[in-house]
DNA sequence: GCAGATAAGTCAACATGACTGTCCTTAATT
DNA sequence: AATTAAGGACAGTCATGTTGACTTATCTGC
């Protein structure tokens, strides 16, 4: 039961998937999300590492730097929600990047307990290079797959997200 | 620019989605896949934690049990592949595993330097509680995005992966 | 039959990135 | 003025990955 997906772009070969059958909820159907979702979650993060090893920077860099360059002025507090790890994992981090001069911190306006995160000049050049691995995979996966395709992957990927943390996940990609 | 999604069964609440546009590539786009990607991985597999950590397991020895009931029978060579991780690392898993008696380990038929990998009942059921756990998460997306939604998921996703892996993923999936 | 390649196991040393717990400073809130 | 909250720092631990070196058993090609 293998089709070709009518939605893929003509200049590309348009990639062969096995559609889900109305039967969509099989362990067997489960598995292979399962499946996907951690052969394609490696493969995307993947493309980085090269880069991040000639820094001396691991994936934690990586992650910290990716959100700081997707929502500059975020708190620390911010970024420890959203990485989901302890305010003493995130410092480590933070104090690597501060003293490579990648990332920058400023006393909070509004509240000045907070130190606002920003990139500095050099911190957002690697990020943009860093990005533009992981946008490589994704650009052709989106490409291959069809823009139809893309929604449905968002829908599913959104779904997995317990529904407390949707809002947060909204945020992040509300104003660009 | 939200929808709702009427591939969506009707017991469940569709699960409201930004289609993708079809300038589906710019930057915006990608980085919301990205991070979806990234919070819809992390969801799904913090679901079986609890349990990993009253049995003193981490996620390495689940990913490790989780291919053995996926393919009963295969090689710690073809493990290795799967998991992309060198074999003193997997050495250390598997040591763990079978000092549980949750995998066993019998000597390849064709070719005999080979071991190959069975749950034993206790790794199964260990095994099962884990999958439940993934399969709501996962069940539970697949629901609220609908079926179609599932099929684009799948393509993207596989799109993700390198085409030189396609077919070991494909392999995992081939009979069942 | 033997040489070399391959599958697997093991030991050691080390790196990364999490964790807990504790203590401190500073600033905001009440 | 007292409490709470944001953040930083130090210490120790754990999980999971890495290299490198060595061993054993077995298979394969000549």
């Amino acid at each position: 039961m293998t089709v070709l997906n009518s939605a893929a772009p003509a200049h590309v070969s348009p990639l062969k998937v096995t559609p889900a059958s109305p039967l969509f909820l099989r362990e067997d159907e489960i598995r292979r999300g399962i499946e996907l979702l951690y052969f394609g979650y490696t493969a995307m993060i993947r493309g980085a590492d090269a880069i991040l090893e000639a820094q001396g920077l691991g994936r934690a860099h990586h992650r910290a730097l990716y959100f700081v360059a997707r929502r500059p002025g975020l708190s620390v507090g911010e970024l420890i929600g959203l990485l989901g790890i302890t305010k003493q994992s995130l410092g480590r981090v933070l104090n690597d990047l501060s003293g490579r001069a990648l990332v920058e911190q400023k006393v909070g306006t509004s509240d000045r307990r907070q130190r606002l995160l920003f990139l500095t000049p050099s911190g957002a050049a690697l990020e943009a290079r860093l990005f533009t691995e992981l946008e490589r995979s994704m650009a052709r996966a989106y490409g291959e797959a069809g823009q139809q395709a893309v929604t449905g992957f968002w829908a599913v990927l959104m779904g997995l997200v317990p529904p407390d943390g949707r809002a947060q996940v909204e945020a992040l990609q509300g104003q660009g």
